[in-house]
DNA sequence: TAAATTTGGTTTATAATGTAAACTTGTTTA
DNA sequence: TAAACAAGTTTACATTATAAACCAAATTTA
């Protein structure tokens, strides 16, 4: 009746994250704090965690002088994410 | 942008069972336990944590010479619910 | 140009949470 | 009457989340 949810994605942040990731191309740390309001701290564990899981990748570069930190949802991610959203529907109704 | 969701319900068990309470007028701890899955002890937390919460009421009787418990949804519970699927919403789109 | 501040993060320590295992109390069955 | 079962509760442990502290490089300010 209820399936099991996903434990990675069944978090308030990185479930932000991953939703960011789903509607664009890419997104950079900074972005990504901004629009989630995360703290700096929390948002590097959970994007490590994401990154653990194959869910999105993470590239680091310059911008200028400056570092970098851009991230991008997988396809094992994007799946994931659609999963999670499937199974939830059935806690909701 | 990213509403805060209620900790209390996001929780994979406390929302297996506000969503079963959202939708039958009473249900007893065996019912919940095997609707969801749950262990006794889980389920027992959990619903106290509700209970805490104000989100359920619980009511202690004997179907025969055997315990009952019994759980309701309170108003309190169905807002929070359905506050809960509003947040949930922003986060899945 | 040296000191202070900001940017863009990471690491780590602690608090909170979830969960299973062990326990309790009483009942039914062999 | 001893063993098994029902209906939970308590407790201990493992996991998770989060904030605080930290770090290095860049930038601004005095």
């Amino acid at each position: 009746m209820f399936p099991k949810l996903d434990p990675l994605l069944h978090s308030e942040l990185r479930l932000a994250v991953i939703s960011i990731l789903a509607g664009v191309d890419e997104a950079d740390f900074t972005y990504l704090k901004k629009q989630t309001g995360a703290t700096s701290g929390n948002l590097s564990v959970q994007i490590d965690k994401l990154t653990a899981a194959g869910y999105i990748t993470v590239e680091k570069g310059f911008k200028g002088k400056m570092p970098r930190t851009t991230c991008r949802i997988t396809e094992a991610g994007q799946e994931a994410f659609s999963n999670y959203v499937e199974s939830l529907k059935e806690y909701l109704k």
